[in-house]
DNA sequence: TTAGGGTTAG
């Protein structure tokens, strides 16, 4: 009797409780709140009032938890459910997916299986989702089958995941279309599957059939999902503007989706302007609309206004993603931005992404490009999962360093130790240049044995690599071996092979191949024109010159840096300076380089006035000299003797441009000094490890002015440094004959003929109809 | 009454 009352009485109490805690649950849905704390109430609601048998309000609250990232609890609320229906195993197998843990997902899903619950279409949905993210085919094709058995194979949410499934792995469109087809009823989710998985695919034709017939066949209308898929495949302007019109046409409002997806396509085709329009209308703008915009700019060559938005984004309390930051990077390399890619490096650490492929490759790319390869290094080894174009740009970022091929060398090997990777044709382009570089021949001749042993044998790029490596390090016939059995030349080939014989001392053949190539149907370029025109001037062959220079200017060549600058070369070789200058007036933006052939030209032609007057333009036109402009500067001034000056100049390059002297730079001044007799002034400015060519010129002034105390002390430095070159022996045994000390000079030849150096054979050649013939 | 499918950049 007394225990009625109380059982009544609690009975009453837990009925009252749990309506009011479904009505809670109730308003939580209603008013679409996340908030984890109410969340936490009416959890601890439903323990204290032991109310946790209600299946619907536990289902509610799971799938809350699961909006607001809260697994542990939506799990814990999963275990103390105590009558778990299909919805709570289903809520609790999404909660995980939408999460990113498909593997737990699918754990679940096989618990639920030896369970009492039977799984229904929404839950073979879920399942189906979690193997296409994970990518587990086999176990979708197993779903697949439990779908069959159930009969829901023509259940539009089953049915749509499962034709996802078949694009997004595997790619099998056929099975795809026969989930497709067999559709019940298929809504536009459906349709835009297949738009989206033939979008992917790269069949147009397909896709524009596609959207037709969704609105003839079922009478839908594409909405956003299916305006982005169709962006995807678009390659042209017209295309995007077309969706543009049919966007517009469908009178939505701009989805955050859709417009940066629209920006990314105009940017992608070059069309700034219109991204730029399209951005400044959204009203929202999230990481995505930044990040294309940002990426706009920095593919469209506008670096700084990339880095400025970049600014503006982080201003405006946006936080970059791995997106936002690998484009605003890739503007800093473009502009050599250290300073800013430092900063965008912290901000990289500051929201976690240190570890990120994409932004760490660029990152490293950027430390490379300011030679600091121990930051480079340090990014890279912080990737924590390097895919080939991390190991990439290491590898590249070594090569463009000078003296770095065992670094180079220790990175390819240690990506050739890794079990998951394989080098592919820009990593041996990479380690390829490296050898070109630094003419490290051997190294060069195993990278091409793994070119062969990798099967990238017959990829043009690659084997064009192998040919200009074996070009700088003077391997003629190896280059044209790898030539002759490369099957698809192209126009890098040719100007490869060309520039082979031209830089080697074999400018008539250089000339010849040029000819082979023109009758292969290839045209002249920017890249091989210089070659030839170079080979013109060596060979002094003005009227060939002549002949190509006519084509530069008919073809347009003319303002590139590397043409117009051989063309103004080669007319101060051939003793024309006068065409050299008419060829250095045609360039509408001369750079230095052009500068500094008819700097090199004058200084040849002994024109030094016109010389010094040129280097003052450079400087009216604020164009910087380097240590070439130099060069030629200080060997006009030291051929006319201009001592005085040629101190200025050497001072100037190393105060006012911070540029250190070289071997020539010393020649020049050593050569000077000498001239004027100022032999003691000349040996006291030599640095310890000069090379031998500047002991040459101080050991040839010596001889003139019959210095025999520095003539000895040149003469003992240059046997030191094992000179191969005969002027150099022929030099001293003049110096010590001219003392008549017959003995010495008798050792020195002997001692020629002993390493084995002979005299240099002059050549001459005579053109006839556009022949050189030389003997 | 709770659960379920499709979209954007290197």
């Amino acid at each position: 009797m007394l225990i009625r009352p109380f059982f009544a009485l609690r009975c009453r109490s837990y009925h009252n409780t749990t309506i009011a805690l479904t009505e809670q649950t109730q308003l939580l849905l209603q008013n679409h709140s996340n908030s984890l704390t109410k969340c936490k109430q009416i959890h601890a609601n439903l323990i204290v009032s032991n109310a946790i048998s209600n299946t619907f309000t536990s289902n509610t609250l799971i799938n809350h938890y699961s909006r607001s990232r809260d697994l542990s609890h939506a799990h814990l609320l999963f275990n103390q459910t105590l009558h778990k229906n299909v919805v709570t195993w289903t809520s609790m197998m999404s909660a995980y997916t939408r999460n990113g843990q498909f593997k737990k997902a699918l754990q679940l899903f096989e618990q639920m299986l030896h369970s009492d619950q039977k799984p229904n279409q929404c839950t073979l949905s879920v399942a189906i989702r979690a193997c296409t993210s994970s990518g587990y085919l086999q176990l979708g094709l197993q779903i697949h089958g439990l779908v069959l058995c159930y009969g829901f194979e023509s259940d539009e949410f089953a049915g749509s995941s499962l034709v996802d499934m078949y694009f997004k792995i595997g790619a099998f469109l056929d099975d795809a279309s026969r989930v497709f087809f067999g559709l019940r009823y298929r809504d536009c989710v459906a349709w835009n599957v297949m738009i989206h998985g033939f979008s992917e695919a790269g069949n147009v034709g397909e896709v524009k059939r596609l959207v037709s017939e969704m609105r003839v066949a079922d009478g839908l209308r594409p909405n956003d999902f299916t305006f982005v898929s169709l962006l995807r495949y678009c390659g042209c302007l017209i295309e995007v503007e077309e969706v543009h019109g049919l966007i517009f046409k469908s009178g939505t409002e701009f989805d955050p989706v859709v417009g940066s997806a629209l920006v990314d396509s105009y940017g992608k085709c070059g069309d700034c302007d219109s991204s730029e329009k399209i951005a400044a209308s959204m009203e929202h703008k999230d990481v995505f609309a930044w990040s294309s915009m940002i990426s706009c700019y920095w593919r469209n060559g506008r670096g700084r206004e990339a880095i400025v938005l970049f600014r503006d984004m982080c201003r405006e309390g946006q936080k970059p993603d791995q997106h936002t930051l690998s484009s605003v990077l890739k503007a800093c390399v473009e502009n050599g931005e250290m300073e800013i890619g430092i900063q965008v490096h912290s901000q990289m650490i500051k929201n976690g992404y240190q570890g990120d492929q994409f932004v760490a490759s660029v990152l490293s790319i950027l430390y490379a490009d300011f030679s600091e390869m121990g930051d480079a290094e340090k990014v890279f080894r912080r990737i924590s999962s390097k895919d080939i174009v991390s190991w990439n740009a290491m590898i590249m970022g070594y090569a463009k360093k000078k003296g770095c091929v065992s670094s180079c060398v220790e990175i390819y090997n240690e990506l050739r130790r890794t079990i998951n990777l394989k080098p592919d044709g820009a990593t041996l382009v990479a380690a390829l240049k490296c050898c070109s570089s630094n003419s490290d021949l051997e190294t060069g001749r195993q990278l091409h044995a793994e070119t062969i042993k990798l099967g990238h044998s017959k990829k043009t790029s690659v084997v064009n690599s192998v040919i200009h490596m074996y070009s700088e390090c003077e391997a003629v016939e190896d280059a044209c071996r790898a030539f002759d059995a490369l099957i698809e030349k192209d126009d890098i080939s040719w100007s490869s092979i060309i520039g082979c014989h031209a830089q080697n001392g074999l400018e008539l053949q250089a000339l010849m191949l040029c000819k082979d190539m023109l009758s292969d149907g290839f045209l002249l370029s920017c890249y091989t024109i210089p070659s030839c025109v170079t080979a013109c001037s060596v060979l002094a062959a003005m009227d060939l010159g002549k002949q190509f220079h006519s084509f530069v200017v008919k073809l347009g060549f003319h303002n590139d840096i590397y043409v117009g600058s051989s063309v103004i070369d080669m007319y101060a070789k051939c003793g024309s300076m006068e065409d050299s200058i008419k060829a250095f007036d045609e360039q509408d933006n001369p750079v230095v380089g052009t500068f500094n052939a008819l700097i090199s030209g004058l200084a040849q032609h002994g024109r030094v006035d016109e010389v010094i007057r040129e280097f003052n333009k450079m400087d009216e036109m604020d164009i910087l000299p380097n240590k070439i402009t130099f060069l030629a500067v200080l060997s006009a001034c030291s051929h006319v003797g201009l001592v005085e000056e040629s101190i200025f100049f050497f001072e100037l390059m190393q105060q006012k441009y911070g540029l250190e002297p070289e071997t020539e730079h010393y020649s020049c001044l050593v050569d000077v000094f000498g001239r004027a007799g100022r032999l003691e002034e000349a040996y006291q400015i030599m640095p310890k490890n000069m090379g031998d060519s500047t002991w040459r010129t101080l050991l040839s002034a010596s001889r003139t002015h019959r210095n025999m105390w520095i003539g000895e002390k040149s003469a003992k430095k240059m046997l030191e440094l094992e000179i191969k070159d005969h002027a150099s022996y022929v030099l001293l045994s003049n110096l010590y004959s001219g003392e008549g000390r017959w003995k010495e000079a008798q050792e020195i030849r002997q001692r020629m003929v002993e390493v084995g150096i002979r005299k240099d054979p002059g050549s001459s050649w005579f053109i006839i109809r556009d022949r050189v013939h030389d003997f």
